[in-house]
DNA sequence: GCTAGTTACTAACTCGAATTAGTGCTACCG
DNA sequence: CGGTAGCACTAATTCGAGTTAGTAACTAGC
């Protein structure tokens, strides 16, 4: 068995004219010696390892996480591709993706400017149709519909930069639809981790303006932390106060009252994120992006 | 300047003679031709990845795993690692450890078995004084100081056989420390994800077994779960059913009543399990791995 | 027996870095 | 002038897979 010989059969070679006999005993050996081609060897030739690095911002978690990562996932093996995560708290991007070299890099909205690897996709996540500005369409909408005018909307007060860059996109977003849905105002509301604090900034907003009517947060952790501080100050949700989250988590259908929430379609993200980072055409969505999981507290 | 050379300045090869001027030379020459080491060709001389791989199990999330993975990531750039991290929904681990080639793998109580990857590591975590074990008995123990002789233990009701492995190891834990804290029972109170289906669990398990006069939970979800049933039943928390969670996660502070929980010394976990991939010695816990964090659901 | 066609072979080389053994050159000392 | 450090060089190899060009061995047809 020459090297040339296996190497055909194995990587089943096009235009190479081979006997079947011959490709039977080549794989029967392989199996049997247990031939397991090394990967970085193949890297090495190939340029880059079989891996896509996903880079996650430090805000998603949860339930639209996991779906979008299944639909990337999805995409990625039919190419014999690994999906690998890169959280916030893990290791600096730069090092993960010269410790790695992967294929194609997609990243969230995030900090990561220039830069020379191949195969590098951003995704901004600014489409009307089918990124955050819909999702702000979908969830200030729908309190629009409920006759909301005056909305406030729930951010984590974070001092860190790619996260507040992540969050400022978001209020823009906000903005960007308000005239659109009628609405008159949309005030920030900056929670913190702590509930007394929260039902400081609560109370101050609602004296300030006493208008508002109803709360967007922007994950269902900031909705769930508003009902807390409105609770306290004895607030009656969503008579005086509507809320509504966004990610649809498990916590929120538990809570008391049962969380109104957005819940987006992130399988269908992660597969259309995959095929750009492959460089593959992308359909059309096939029905909304996102929707409204209607419960107790609007 | 031939390769030799270069090869010795930068990677600082012991016993080498050099002109400390030619190491400028080479160093200068280097940084202005953006020299940089092209990392697959480095893993394949040295046979992998500058990589750490760390399995997660299906159950772990959030607080807890964020200081583990700090506290494996401080241990490892000292060496000049990267870590990554697979969650229980990504990219199957074989797969995994054959696209990155990893130099060490690092699998909390998992499913892999067998194998003749180098570096491999297993950590079983049920050591007495400072694994899963000791976190029952900090657990347990509370709520035996405080005179309760029934104990349910609120489990994840899943199918999944990773999962499942997961939770029967900590029930025998729960088992093992019972007879020593003087408890007279340990139940398993299983949840879903349905608060009806809860709610009827628990008033079942309640009538079935009045004595039962507190909960630990394996997790604060769990807990919460738990406490939104007994809500529902009427039941008063704590006077008539006391409860802990565990893992000190963020919502659970947020709870009302706010929820006792123990946490872990997840960073210091981090930093040995990193010691131990890399075969370095471990050392002792400076202070105990856990402790309750006490508030008012108990 | 010659030619053409088929099939599998050998040998050399790529990817990029690291490493070894051996060599050449300079400078200084006795 | 010979010997010996001190220093940097050349050339060849390794890691494992994959690829290419050229060739050898065999069979079939005329």
């Amino acid at each position: 068995m020459s090297p040339a010989t296996v190497s055909f059969v194995l990587n089943e070679t096009p235009g190479q004219v081979l006997r079947e006999e011959t490709r039977d005993r080549v794989r029967a050996a392989a199996k049997q010696l247990h031939y397991q081609p090394h990967r970085i060897a193949r890297a090495l030739r190939a340029g880059s390892s079989p891996v896509v690095l996903l880079d996650i911002g430090p805000i998603w978690g949860g339930h639209i996480l996991d779906g979008f990562v299944q639909g990337m996932r999805d995409e990625l093996v039919t190419e014999g591709l690994t999906l690998l995560v890169r959280r916030g708290d893990e290791a600096p991007l730069d090092e993960m993706i010269d410790a790695v070299a992967p294929r194609a890099f997609v990243g969230l909205p995030s900090e990561y400017t220039g830069g020379s690897h191949s195969g590098r996709v951003e995704i901004e996540e600014g489409g009307r149709l089918d990124g955050l500005a819909a999702h702000a369409h979908t969830q200030l909408g729908f309190l629009a519909r409920l006759g909301h005018r005056h909305i406030a909307v729930a951010t984590p007060a974070t001092s860190d930069a790619s996260a507040r860059r992540i969050v400022d996109l978001r209020l823009q977003h906000a903005a960007a639809v308000r005239s659109e849905l009628g609405l008159t105002q949309v005030t920030e509301l900056p929670l913190t981790e702590s509930p007394e604090d929260d039902r400081a900034t609560v109370a101050a907003l609602l004296s300030d303006t006493p208008e508002i009517t109803a709360v967007a947060a922007l994950d269902d952790m900031l909705a769930m932390r508003t009902l807390r501080a409105a609770d306290d100050l004895g607030i009656d949700v969503p008579a005086d106060l509507a809320a509504i989250g966004f990610g649809n988590s498990a916590v929120g259908s538990l809570w008391k009252p049962a969380l109104t929430t957005v819940e987006i379609d992130a399988v269908a993200f992660g597969h259309r994120a995959a095929r750009l980072a492959l460089g593959k055409p992308v359909g059309e969505f096939a029905r909304p992006a996102s929707r409204v999981i209607v419960r107790e507290s609007t």
